[in-house]
DNA sequence: TGACGTGATGTTAGCGCTATCATTATGTTA
DNA sequence: TAACATAATGATAGCGCTAACATCACGTCA
């Protein structure tokens, strides 16, 4: 009867007539090339190769409910935290035939849920998603998703099905801890945008104060409004004014870390001596400051390279041993918090 | 016959049987609105909103030979100036139904037109490309793909079909003109990655010079590997020991402005008195560092929102009466070039 | 009044692949 | 040697949607 156009590039049907096979022989060449013997499989690759065959991605998808697409949910394109992660991602589905989807939830967890439904509509071949936090709704999705699911960033007691991160509460409260131990006493937070992670960074960044005796929630300085460099300098020179015993910040991540640094400039603050700083995830700048900063190193592009892992893992039939990933954190100490020679000449 | 599973997702046909009618009548009922009665419109909504149905991507895009994907090619993840730009299109792309499919080139012109052959095998809907140094196969593949291609982050003259951008060339040479008239007359040039458009603010910032009669290519410090703030840092302090009468620094972009800053205060270089420092792009942390640190400023984000628009209007089938759009540059003058007090008080 | 355009809806046949059996050839066991 | 497992290949029928044509109910105009 009438034909469609067709685009004209070749199909499966094709490379079998060159070959002299059947389609599904053809399929099965390509999906699962032990399932052929030699002889055909090695027609077939010529074939393929001859006529510069491509599978066409979405009758493959339709035929089998399956795509080659893993989703993959960040709460932001623009901060470094998760561009390290996605570099990895991509970096590690570079050989395979999976595509990366991408999706941008803007630290919303209902945008996140809505970004959830939307691929899996895609029938996706697994999931990434950021954070422990997701909806009821959205949790619900993603188990029943038959998917394998790799929650990232961040480790929790309960993943819907795999996780890698670390602890930002015992990176928070380590942070804090570390401050303690260079002798800062009036130790203030700085946090912006105070979505889940950061709120976990501050609960440890209590704990480790209120341990010390030291915990005085006036000197939690707090925003929900996004992270900048501007705004850690005005954070800090805001509550600086307002408390002019300060004598260290634990910034919740390293933007902030860097603008507290410049506004203590501007105020003539002197750092480490007069204002201890110390940031979150060791971004490269951290240690290219003067004074370098010290920062909570966390692993973001290994925490991508670990979630593509489990991921192939699962999907060549040998599921990771470990369904949670701890990849932990280090803190780097700098100029920015280091009252060493403070602390040598005698005490405080 | 035999029934294949199925995942008991609603279809088309569910939605037709619900609201009495057939299913190409939905299916234009979703696609085309005004062609299908208001009488049945309203029966097809009800039926889809109580099925909860979501069409399947691959069968659409298998009977049409058409996806609802826009492929994105970046060449970077990490750096600030793509993410602004993709945070635009995916902005933009919000409230469409049009899905972003984003490709990481590193750099790379065999990378970018490798990505170009995948992602046209997924017939998309349109494609935006980074820069204008494709290679000659993926220039043609573009020309072929039947679809809206908009060539981003820079103008040219001989667009694949629309481009959206600004001259790096002019960018470089107001950059350098304003060290030139801020009294600078030892003007370095700092320089990481040299992709296309690195290359071509160096052609700007020469040009410059060379008109004002003083360019040194002795003060032309560059490298192949990737940008850093600390990298900034290195080639400051090399460039300055090699040429202590360098006086002022055009640095390729913002990471290595900073890093220049920072590798200046810990040689003990006062800026902007005993060194200028110019960056490119003008990321948010310039005004914030202390000093504020001049930038040539570029409308990331603006590309982004525009490409999208363009693409928008050729799927509307009104196009744009320009193919090319220049959205130009603004220089933001800061402490770290400013000798207007110099200036003011008598010749150098 | 009858040939003909117009808009709304339906029928049918694919799009290019793969799941599910069916078939055939080959080896294996009692 | 009969009965049966195993491996390699094929035939067929969809997957869920839409292009292309068909039909039908109106109105229009000479």
């Amino acid at each position: 009867m009438r034909k469609r156009k067709g685009a004209g590039r070749p199909t499966i049907a094709d490379v079998a007539a060159q070959a002299g096979v059947s389609s599904i022989t053809v399929s099965r060449a390509l999906r699962d090339p032990q399932k052929v013997s030699e002889r055909l499989r090695a027609k077939i690759d010529k074939a393929v190769r001859a006529l510069n065959y491509i599978p066409d991605t979405h009758a493959s998808a339709l035929a089998s409910s399956r795509s080659n697409v893993v989703a993959v949910l960040v709460p932001s394109l623009t901060n470094n935290v998760f561009s390290d992660t996605l570099r990895a991602i991509y970096d590690a589905l570079d050989a395979s035939p999976l595509q990366v989807q991408l999706g941008n939830s803007r630290y919303s967890a209902t945008e996140q849920e809505r970004l959830i439904g939307i691929f899996l509509s895609q029938r996706p071949t697994a999931v990434i998603v950021s954070g422990i936090d997701q909806t009821p709704a959205a949790r619900k999705m993603l188990e029943e998703a038959n998917c394998p699911v790799v929650q990232i960033m961040e480790t929790g007691p309960d993943p819907i099905d795999m996780m890698v991160g670390f602890s930002h509460y015992q990176g928070g409260r380590a942070a804090a801890q570390h401050l303690i131990d260079q002798g800062y006493r009036h130790i203030g937070f700085l946090g912006a945008r105070m979505d889940p992670r950061t709120t976990r960074r501050l609960a440890g960044f209590r704990r480790a104060l209120e341990d010390a005796g030291m915990f005085d929630p006036d000197l939690v300085k707090t925003t929900t409004t996004s992270s900048s460099v501007t705004l850690g300098g005005v954070l800090l020179r805001e509550l600086a004014r307002h408390r002019p015993d300060l004598d260290a910040v634990f910034c919740n991540n390293d933007d902030l870390a860097l603008g507290a640094l410049f506004g203590a400039q501007k105020a003539g603050i002197s750092v480490p001596d007069q204002l201890g700083i110390a940031g979150f995830n060791d971004l490269e700048m951290m240690q290219a400051a003067c004074p370098s900063l010290t920062s909570i190193r966390t692993d973001r592009y290994g925490i991508g390279r670990h979630a593509v892992n489990m991921i192939q893992a699962v999907l060549e039939g040998t599921p990771p041993p470990e369904k949670i990933i701890d990849l932990g954190f280090d803190l780097q100490m700098r100029q920015s918090s280091d009252r060493r020679h403070i602390l040598a000449s005698g005490p405080a």
